[in-house]
DNA sequence: AGTGTGATTGTTCGG
DNA sequence: CCGAACAATCACACT
């Protein structure tokens, strides 16, 4: 069944002009990251498909069969996403603030002030997942 | 030549 | 609180 989609929704391509100086993207979903793998597996065993539909079909099936244990790292990576995401809505909005001081909609001669994260840089990217034990029916 | 479309689900923001 | 929009991808079709 063809699911009735909600109109037509204007994807901002290459026409509209990005009004933010920099946005910051959507972290992918566990969906997407999980999809970034099975899209090569896909395309591997299906070269001949092309249509990224099929890949879609075809990995939104597929995970609707993991079971949540699967789907644990590809939420957990998807978790971290956000939590990056997170910190870069904290930068935007801050930007946000800060460029509307600047100037609204002129834009001249901008140099591109700005960035400085400082990353951290330590890290320690541990990924302890406690196990619970999902029993799966 | 260039860009929109198609399809999946999840996540996120705004009103 | 709910809805709408948008995240990647990639070949093809249309303007």
């Amino acid at each position: 069944m063809a699911p009735a989609k909600a109109v037509g929704k204007s994807k901002a391509k290459a026409g509209k002009a990005a009004k933010d100086p920099n946005k910051p993207k959507r972290p992918p979903s566990a969906f997407f990251v999980f999809l970034e793998e099975f899209r090569k597996t896909f395309k591997k065993e299906n070269p001949n498909v092309k249509a990224v539909s099929a890949v879609g079909k075809a990995g939104g099936e597929k995970w609707k069969s993991l079971s949540a244990a699967e789907k644990a790292p590809y939420e957990a990576k998807a978790a971290k996403r956000k939590t990056d995401y997170e910190k870069l809505m904290t930068a935007y909005n801050k930007k946000q603030e800060s460029a509307a001081d600047e100037d609204e909609e002129s834009e001249k001669s901008k140099s591109e002030v700005d960035e400085e994260s400082g990353q951290e840089g330590g890290d320690d990217e541990e990924d302890d997942e406690d196990d619970d034990d999902e029993d799966d029916d």
